[in-house]
DNA sequence: ATTGGCACTCACGGAACTTGAGTGCCAGCG
DNA sequence: CGCTGGCACTCAAGTTCCGTGAGTGCCAAT
């Protein structure tokens, strides 16, 4: 049914119609490939291309541009990965060498991809369901308030100030604090909640209600810093190359950059990194976003996907080129955070 | 010259042209404001204030748009502080209510400057170099990995890997943390690194290198807490009401927003809390925003102002509710933040 | 000083027309 | 049988050409 040569066609038309931004026709098309045949052959090949659904005529008289099943076919079957040039690979390189910090880590690698692929950036903070408890700290800031502190084996740190109803000496801080640490230092967040619950039974009666307190403000912690789901967000002035149809492109958009949740949803369940995620259009789940794609991957030390970074932008986008980067600046990011 | 009928005029110009976006007439001005005066009379005045520069008329024969000249007048003399409706106030109240986190104010209060003025909200973070330090931890990581982290009285925390030759042993950890503490804590950030600078003499001789580059590493941490110019921003989908004119007015926005030490330009030096700044058009220090205005105010505890807030949006604003809206709420995020 | 009247201007919108890229079909050719 | 050149047809987009009306400036009269 589809020869290789309407493949090529296929193909011939999607990078055209992405490059240019205009229906593509059968005279241009022969003209800027080297198909080899005339334009009637492409014409024909066109027609049975539209009839199986890939491409499609904005109007009669006018070129064809593909449908989200032809970029779905492009995508699948008729592109590889664009090699990055040296001097990609050396921007990534410098880019996120010098971050210190984690969110540094993360912010660069959100302008380095809306740089590279000239389009919206999203990374996903580090979910840390996986990670452990590396340390708490138990301090009083004032005579009535308590500063609780967790720092997590990826670096992050969640802190929560408790209202008391009178101070804590010293001493019972520390023995807080050193209740609290040898009890989940070195334990998995999922399970870190669970074995504070008992802590204030060790405590003297007046202090007990205040432990409890504080079990449950770690606790919280806990729980927030588990279901964190921050993102970070670049490139938004991309969204200029959307094109004209404002309100029904990049409207929609904004919105859902907004919306944390939803972009969440957008990137999707991680895949196995160095797998990288393309949904177009109509398979993207958000209907607002029908003219939208997402390429998007899991990154992460080893085989641990830690969370998702990705591209947002119209069908109409250079998927090699973002596939590459979204894959490059993944597999950078994940060799730096199993560095740190 | 400009008598009181012709700041009335000028005032109802920029009402209804900050509604309805379109030039205003001078039939159209005496129809829907009871101003006395037959539209002639209107027309007079309209001239004269277009002599004076205070408006403008796109082209010949169509009505009258306020200059930035003509905002600023109206700004600084024809208007006072819309006060809120009752549903504002307790909308105010309710949403910042509930926040734990400072960074959760931030960001509640960005939601909320957005929902209320329905332009693109911009909140500084507090700058801290009035805070001081509250508590240094010191913990091992692995055995050669130390982490440093810096929590100040304004409750946020800066933390640092550091790479060691060498593990050091439990005891020297402790004292290190002790020293450190010692030294600096409650001291102000600005004086801080000066503090430790001769930390590393009380040490044995082969710790003394690696308490240098974990003194050197506090160093930075104050540094990076002190110049730490960290904003959010919200919003940004209430730029689709700009109007139409994409590429000059919200183009460069969505890039400036992107910059965030534009934006902290933009917000401008911190005058003192409750007195809301106005930079309209020309007047923001950025030649691409000239069609945009900035209503900003500090907020913080006391008369330290900590840092600044407010709303971008075209020069066709709404002033008096905005700076309305951002005085509330900068107001109300001082209460919070002194509470806490 | 204010007003009604009047001639003038010009952006905007619709109608009619032209242009040209692109298509589908078909008959002929290797 | 697949490819090609030719041809008639379609239709979006651009162009030109009014007509309309909101709005202005000026002036003489009150």
């Amino acid at each position: 049914m589809l020869d290789d040569r309407k493949l090529d066609v296929l193909r011939a038309i999607v990078e055209d119609y992405v490059r240019t931004q205009e229906p593509v026709g059968s005279k241009t098309l022969v003209e800027r490939h080297s198909l080899g045949v005339s334009p009637a052959t492409v014409r024909n090949d066109m027609a049975v291309l539209e009839e199986e659904g890939f491409i499609t005529q904005p109007h009669t008289s006018a070129g064809r541009i593909p449908t989200d099943k032809g970029y779905r076919l492009f995508v699948d079957k008729l592109t590889s990965l664009k090699p990055l040039t040296g001097a990609e690979k050396r921007a990534i390189a410098t880019f996120l060498q010098g971050a210190v910090d984690l969110d540094d880590v993360v912010h660069r690698s959100v302008r380095l991809l809306a740089q590279l692929t000239k389009q919206v950036a999203i990374v996903q903070y580090p979910t840390l369901s996986r990670s452990t408890v590396r340390h708490v700290e138990v301090v009083m800031l004032t005579s009535d308030r308590l500063l609780l502190v967790l720092i997590t084996s990826s670096g992050r740190v969640e802190q929560r100030v408790i209202e008391l109803p009178r101070a804590l000496d010293d001493e019972t801080v520390a023995e807080l604090r050193a209740r609290l640490n040898t009890a989940v230092v070195g334990q998995p967040l999922t399970d870190a909640a669970a074995r504070v619950t008992s802590l204030p039974e060790a405590f003297h009666r007046d202090d007990k209600t205040i432990v409890t307190q504080v079990v449950a403000a770690f606790a919280g912690a806990v729980a927030d810093e588990r279901s964190d789901e921050k993102v970070a967000i670049g490139g938004t002035a991309n969204l200029v190359r959307f094109g004209e149809d404002f309100d029904r492109s990049i409207k929609p958009l904004l919105e859902a950059l907004e919306e944390h949740v939803v972009l969440l949803r957008l990137l999707g369940e991680a895949t196995s990194p160095s797998l990288v995620t393309v949904r177009i259009g109509h398979e993207v789940p958000h209907a607002q976003l029908a003219a939208t794609s997402v390429v998007a991957t899991s990154y992460g030390p080893d085989e641990h996907p830690l969370a998702t970074l990705g591209v947002v932008g119209p069908t109409r986008m250079d998927y090699p080129g973002s596939m590459a980067a979204v894959n490059a600046v993944a597999r950078y990011v994940s060799q730096i955070l199993s560095d740190a």
